[in-house]
DNA sequence: CGGTATCCAAAAAGATACTG
DNA sequence: CAGTATCTTTTTGGATACCG
């Protein structure tokens, strides 16, 4: 019988959510994009490191590099006599800023229960 | 024990949010709570460590630690003839069950383009 | 089953210097 | 301003082996 009750996935499918994991889940790319957050305007390589904080060149760079490759963030060279680039959030890294956005607001909402959570188990051990 | 003690120490309610990004912003922290999408019940180590995949019993072990450290899963010993764990989530673990599954919805709606942005971008320069 | 301890390799990140 | 190159340090992960 090939009818499961479960659902039943591609496994193509199934790495490209992996892939796409891969992409957000490490220490810089969600911060990046929270620095978006919430008017999503396009920001230069400087300020984005401002904002960001505690970020190398090199490790922004990368980041960058990446998250543009992924199709999310959009390079954009200034015209004109002022140089500069600014990095611009794409329509597909568009529909990711509802998910970053909750993820936020959830950080927000609820880092104080953290901070009582972590400080309790200490004192539970 | 102190494998590969990582501590936090305590900052501003300012930094909290960073901290609380910190707890999620690594490679498995967000796969192993993606596990429990979309039933949320309650999962024993070695089938967690088997619906993750592809990571070792040390950091597996690790990651269940920092995050029931931060009050989002608690560790229960199973009572009676089977020796056995569950780690189970905890209402504030709930509460980020909500963006977390949104994260992954985005993941499993938008992966093509994500490949497909990484495909047109070598062809683009 | 559910972990820890130890050692080691690999990857990520940081500092610094330099470039167009 | 916006990076790249290079080197070093730090962090992370994997492979055992072993324990309650």
């Amino acid at each position: 019988m090939t009818t499961d009750a479960e659902d039943e996935p591609p496994e193509d499918e199934l790495w490209a959510i992996d892939m796409v994991l891969d992409q957000l889940a490490d220490k810089w790319a969600l911060r990046i994009l929270c620095a978006y957050y919430p008017d999503m305007a396009p920001i230069r390589f400087n300020e984005l490191k401002r904002r960001v904080g505690g970020i190398s060149q090199k490790i922004l760079s990368q980041q960058l590099r990446k998250l543009e490759r992924s199709g999310l963030l959009e390079r954009r060279v200034l015209p004109g006599r002022l140089l500069g680039v600014e990095y611009a959030i794409t329509p597909l890294g568009h529909t990711l800023q509802e998910p970053i956005s909750a993820l936020y607001k959830w950080a927000e909402a609820h880092a104080g229960d953290v901070r009582a959570a972590q400080a309790s188990f200490q004192a539970d051990a």
